[in-house]
DNA sequence: GTCTATACGCCGATAGAC
DNA sequence: GTCTATCGGCGTATAGAC
């Protein structure tokens, strides 16, 4: 029955770093959540931003895959559909779909990570993968917008109304048709 | 020369929580650049949470004066690009754009912030003058992601290669396209 | 309006016993 | 692997002189 420590870390920090932030939430609070003293945290992690790279590695890894994927396709209008896919359905495990969200609201925290930054270059690669070289400004953004739709969930101020699942199939659905503008 | 004082707090905390983060900013940081102790503050400012209190003060009288207009209005389509049109215009108002952005990449941290409900609140309601009560959910989440295509500069990991008023320009076309889906 | 001085707590992190 | 104890530092905030 004894799940491994360490996992159990990363589960409690991912979910509050999510909800309260990272610099608002402390090592005494996921040690407590975990049942030990915070001294015991660092047995199994170097330090607090230790925690963060662990799971940031995750995000990386999974955005490699898939920019490893995009290069050996031809870039026509079925690849960047298909690009748009795969990019929504590494959220549909909800261990990634955590990560995700988690690196979405602490962007501005984690500012100066080194891992952020390879993840941001990863993206950037990402976006270009979608248009020829050289394409117009607008085309870069319009399918780059894409990529966003996918995220909106956390500014749709629609909680509520409708479910998870609703909003994102709508919003893959926009970003679809986004490809086509 | 002399600037009103409580008026330069506002400004450089504007600023430091942008670029750093709330959480990460501390009132010694922003007296130092202002070039005062951090106890001059409190002559200004009762507490932190007060500082943000003024400012997201003039993001939601803004939403609000957005709102007001869209009740007064038939909704149809041209109205839908106008309200769209206007919220972007907003925006090219150098202080509400900052304080935007502001708010953008701390709603975790100030998640609690009584204000920030207030916010939420607004383009919630705004949101819902977008389309007829009772309009099935994609429409309505197609017409809310128009609101959120504006916001999206922070997604698009694009700087340096195109200018923001590009950037801007293409994600109002965008959402005003994305109205007519 | 701004200062110095200080209270008081929590932070991340370490040392060393068990 | 987890504990107790502790460190140095910085955080917000206040008191009271000027």
């Amino acid at each position: 029955m004894r799940e491994d420590t360490r996992a159990r870390i990363q589960e409690i920090a991912l979910r509050l770093f999510t909800e309260q932030g990272y610099e608002a939430t402390s090592l005494r609070e996921i040690a407590e959540e975990l049942g030990v003293t915070k001294a015991a945290l660092y047995y199994h992690f170097k330090t607090k931003d230790d925690i963060v790279t662990s799971l940031v590695d995750l995000r990386v890894a999974e955005l490699e895959k898939l920019l490893e994927w995009a290069r050996s396709q031809e870039k026509n209008a079925e690849m960047r559909r298909e690009l748009v896919r795969r990019y929504a359905e590494q959220f549909t495990t909800p261990r990634y779909l955590q990560v995700a969200r988690f690196l979405e609201r602490n962007q501005t925290a984690l500012r100066n990570h080194p891992k952020l930054a390879k993840m941001r270059e990863a993206m950037i690669r990402l976006s270009a993968e979608m248009c020829a070289p050289g394409a117009p400004a607008t085309e870069r953004i319009i399918h780059s917008l894409a990529f966003f739709a996918l995220h909106a969930g956390k500014w749709l101020t629609l909680e509520g109304e409708f479910s998870d699942e609703e909003i994102e199939k709508a919003s893959l659905e926009v970003a679809l048709r986004l490809l086509e503008l």
